[in-house]
DNA sequence: CGGACTTCGTTACAGTTTTCACAATCTAAT
DNA sequence: ATTAGATTGTGAAAACTGTAACGAAGTCCG
């Protein structure tokens, strides 16, 4: 017996395009405040122009992984809301660690934006002993030491990096020890670590830069 | 009398990638550190390599602007460093503003990342009334109705959006109508702003997203 | 039931960005 | 002064990404 699954999410066939998954995690978003509003159906116009790219792209992102919407009619939006989570695998709930409680930890570890791609804040990490033991946002911070540990009991494969520029390197690296696969970067430095490890960066000044650039030369 | 200047920053003759921008960003921090550390030439092997991409490319970007480098030598640090200076519009001191003096615009105002590029932030604006009045990292918290006074008197064109998801829509079109030309989102929403004005979205749960959905595809 | 209308998915095209290869330039050493 | 070695700057090729156009599929209404 051959069980077939309609219109399920298709293994994409070569490399997508990293701001594709940006755009669909974007897309995500909007579906839930649409699903919040108790409206049922979306076309690919409605959904992305407010998200300020064309309805095209959006077509053709969703085209590496499947057929998900219906001619003539538009999106399904508890459908498309679960084929992408599907996409970005957020299936499931994933725990993430921050590492560092100073103000920019504690900010995240009351960041509203996760709920929607099931990411789950579930540790926090420091090595100042006034902020060890102390619970922020419902969250106990512990020492770094403890990080090995803490990574296995709740299969922690992502943190976030909040430490000051000058521990950022060690402390990455630290993690990348203790098992972590992927970090997202919040010091001014550029982290050197392992191949296989992803690393993405949240560059403030960087990206504050190519802003005032941008006014600097009047376009 | 023709007065010519050697190597000056040349007007780039056509679109500059974004990237580009970002990579010579990086650089300019990056040789901030060298001379920090009393070095006075670097190649363009030495410079990129550690931030992670190709000596190729940084001669590129660079040649967008001019020649800066001698053959057979590499590039003085100081003198580079002030060539990007001038390309990123970054040769004087650019004001700027947080509104909302949360956990995140605390963090930020206490940001170490900024020196690098010349940025100050010399403003924060809230509406609790709890926090207007208190002074945060040496910056006096101020009602946001008083931002047009004071984006007027520092001549701030550029603001970093801090405040909650629900009210950022409202909080930068005010900050627009004040005379803000760029805005650092970091809500999690989309901004509709008038055209000319310029957003850069700092989008933590979606980019933690992209490093996810890359673990999920175990790639 | 049929024709007008809507919207999707895909293929072909155009534009942009990166990579590659190499000539030109400079230094240093003999 | 000449040669060997290093490194830059850039044009041409390749790879990638976004845009546009259109056939196919589905809806709605008379």
């Amino acid at each position: 017996m051959k069980t077939v699954t309609k219109s399920a999410v298709r293994q994409p066939p070569r490399d997508i395009p990293l701001d594709t998954i940006r755009r669909l995690s974007i897309c995500l978003r909007a579906l839930n405040r649409l699903k919040e509003r108790g409206i049922a159906t979306v076309n690919s116009v409605e959904l992305a122009e407010p998200l300020n790219f064309s309805s095209e792209q959006l077509r053709k992102d969703l085209s590496y992984f499947g057929r998900f919407g219906k001619s003539g009619v538009g999106y399904d939006v508890g459908q498309l809301s679960g084929k992408i989570h599907s996409i970005l695998g957020t299936d499931k709930v994933w725990n993430v660690a921050v590492l560092g409680a100073g103000e920019l930890g504690t900010a995240l570890l009351g960041y509203s934006g996760f709920e929607d791609f099931n990411l789950r804040v579930c540790a926090a990490l420091d090595n100042d002993p006034r902020k060890i033991g102390k619970t922020i946002n419902g969250v106990r911070v512990s020492a770094i030491a403890g990080l090995s540990d803490i990574v296995r009991r709740n299969e922690i494969k992502a943190a976030i990096l909040t430490v000051t520029k000058t521990a950022a390197q060690e402390v990455a690296q630290k993690a990348v020890a203790c098992g972590i696969k992927a970090v997202l970067n919040f010091a001014p430095v550029t982290l050197n670590l392992p191949k296989g490890v992803h690393v993405s960066n949240m560059d403030v000044s960087c990206e504050l830069e190519t802003l005032v650039c941008r006014l600097a030369n009047r376009n």
